[in-house]
RNA sequence: GCCCCCAUCGUCUAGUGGCCUAGGAUAUCUGGUUCUCAGCCAGAGGACAGGGGUUCGACUCCCCUUGGGGGUACCA
């Protein structure tokens, strides 16, 4: 057994979010760097939230990042009924427990009554006779279990924070450790858990801060070993807001009511267009409350034409899908919160894992900017071997089943992905070159595109592409090379810089200003399919009149 | 309301009493390169929240104020 374990226990509410991921990340860091175990433990007691396919959605993120856990077996907190059962039985034997009755409402009653007067609620133990018992029962109430807290002056070391948290005597509260529903509360199968499974260092967010002091008296109570907490920082949106898992929802949200009220259609045209039920969409969209699952959003994202890199960006799948490669999301994660030391940001997982160090990670709450994730990504891309960017196109194109890409073999995968060296996402190196893939009559021409590269200037633009279709016509090999010499011949001829002819030719293949370099891509596409966009696209420009 | 945590460029951060006229990254701006987009190259501007102490000397230590965040659940 390693002398050094640490854990991620997340619940499965759905893809891991990324401060998820950041808490993972550093005690995986944590216990890679001091040769220690890395356990996974699913905290699923809220019957309400916890789905398998959430749990299976959050193992796969965990995956993808390359955070692998050590225990074979997951920990299912759900499956351990019986064993938190047995120990708050004996705690209860021993007079550190009891049954209590007081219904929701009673307690929100004495709260508010607690405020009223400036002070906070504290729960104590109050004297039940058994005959008292036997009324309260007789009334139908199922009772909690509450924790018979110390009161006394609780205190702990946290490494993060690098001071001694205290809570003084007069704030102890005796807090609920199994629910009436019979699950245990958080408070409690953390703690059990945690000694079963030798945790010795707990690295979590700081909204778990105050909750120590109880997990640290069930220690006690318990004979448990107390293990090393440290609490990182939150991570925030940019403008201050609080990072949440529906910032996705409410962005869908508010682009379909636009949508709807732009387009003037009806709900229940998204529903049918998106083969959603009846009645689903109409009753998210009157709800604010409610949320689509993700297979939805994406369903109804298609329909109202909203594309996903609109979307902020929460969820690790997000950054999967959006084209970002893992390796750049941990060391930029890393850096949110934790620092080695000096200059140095760039840094492979070994590097981190080798420098990784609690003393390092800092106390104040951080602001999650993706420009710099970005620029993060562009350099890792541009430094990474081929068949690397090969093995991230295709994870790309599997949580992208609709690109047209997915019709690419590798060896044209890395040819793209060559033509597009500099790219900044793979969504990006898709999005430029999907042109590809598409049937040449699925072409759809920008119109702003048309304008300003073929029609204006007295149309010298689809003139130039006219001449253009006739000399290629005649280049062999079709090479990028000899397509280069025979164009940039036909510039000099003409007096034209290469823009004024090259423009038109992407336009005509692409049906946009943007492409990879324009004679590799030429090659790339073939001197038949050239040709025929050629020609597709001059019938459809003199179609619309206005021609020379 | 009550309790707790935190505080360096827009953002992420380096900095642990003199090395700081505060370093890096990113973003921004200006120039250059290029067939588009991106990239690349060169340069510029930009921060120690405020006020008191302590000290020969405070970005660094202490206190107060302000600001931000968290908790205050039979959620985790």
């Amino acid at each position: 057994m390693p002398d050094l374990i640490t854990r991620f226990a997340p619940s499965p509410t759905g893809y891991l979010h990324v401060g998820g991921a950041r808490t993972a990340l550093f005690n995986w860091l944590l216990a890679r760097h001091h040769g220690g175990g890395f356990l996974l433990r699913i905290e699923d007691t809220d019957r309400l939230r916890s789905t398998e396919e959430a749990c299976t959605q959050l193992l796969e993120d965990l995956r993808w990042l390359g955070l692998r856990w050590d225990n074979p077996q997951l920990v299912y907190q759900s499956r351990r009924r019986a064993t938190y059962d047995a120990i708050i039985a004996g705690l209860i034997s021993r007079g550190l427990a009891y049954e209590a009755y007081e219904s929701t409402e009673e307690l929100d009653a004495l709260r508010r009554q607690a405020e009223s007067q400036k002070r906070s609620f504290l729960y104590r133990r109050r004297t039940l006779t058994p005959v008292d018992i036997d009324k309260l029962r007789a009334e139908g109430r199922t009772p909690v279990v509450r924790f018979v807290m110390p009161v006394e002056e609780q205190r702990f070391a946290d490494a993060v924070l690098g001071k001694e948290i205290v809570m003084p005597a007069d704030e102890a509260q005796d807090f609920v450790i199994r629910k009436a529903d019979g699950m245990p509360t958080y408070h409690f199968a953390v703690v059990v858990d945690d000694a079963e499974m030798g945790t010795t260092h707990i690295l979590r967010g700081q909204e778990h801060l105050k909750n120590t002091f109880y997990h640290i008296a069930l220690q006690e109570a318990l004979g448990y070993a107390r293990p090393t907490y440290g609490h990182l920082p939150i991570i925030m949106n940019v403008d201050g807001s609080k990072m949440s898992k529906r910032d996705r929802d409410k962005k869908i949200r508010r682009t379909a009511q636009e949508w709807l009220k732009k387009s003037g259609a009806k709900v229940d045209a998204i529903e049918s267009t998106a083969s959603l039920p009846p009645g689903q969409v109409t009753e998210w969209l009157a709800d604010d409350a409610r949320q689509l699952d993700f297979a939805d959003q994406s369903a109804v994202m298609r329909v109202i034409g909203m594309r996903e890199s609109e979307l902020p960006e929460i969820l690790v799948h997000d950054f999967r899908r959006n084209g970002y490669l893992p390796e750049t999301l941990l060391n930029f994660l890393a850096l949110l919160g934790w620092s080695p030391g000096g200059n140095l940001e760039r840094m492979s997982v070994e590097e981190m894992t080798q420098r990784f160090d609690v003393s390092g990670i800092g106390k104040g709450n951080a602001k999650f900017a993706r420009d710099k994730l970005l620029a993060f990504n562009t350099e890792a891309c541009a430094a990474a071997p081929i068949d690397r960017l090969v093995t991230a196109m295709r994870d790309f194109l599997s949580v992208n089943p609709d690109s047209p890409l997915t019709r690419a073999d590798d060896a044209q995968l890395a040819c793209l992905l060559q033509m597009k060296k500099g790219f900044r996402t793979l969504r990006e190196v898709e999005e430029t070159t999907r042109f590809f893939f598409i049937p040449d009559e699925q072409i759809n021409y920008d119109p702003d595109a048309v304008e300003k590269v073929l029609k204006r200037n007295d149309g010298h633009g689809l003139a130039a592409l006219r001449d253009l279709g006739d000399i290629l016509a005649q280049v062999s090999p079709w090479e990028h090379a000899a397509l280069e010499a025979a164009v940039k011949q036909y510039c000099e001829q003409k007096q034209l810089g290469l823009g004024k002819v090259a423009q038109p030719i992407r336009v005509a293949i692409a049906g946009s200003t943007i492409s990879p370099p324009i004679f590799e891509s030429l090659e790339f596409l073939g001197k038949q399919r050239t040709l025929q966009r050629i020609d597709r696209c001059l019938v459809n420009t003199h179609a619309q009149g206005k021609i020379p």
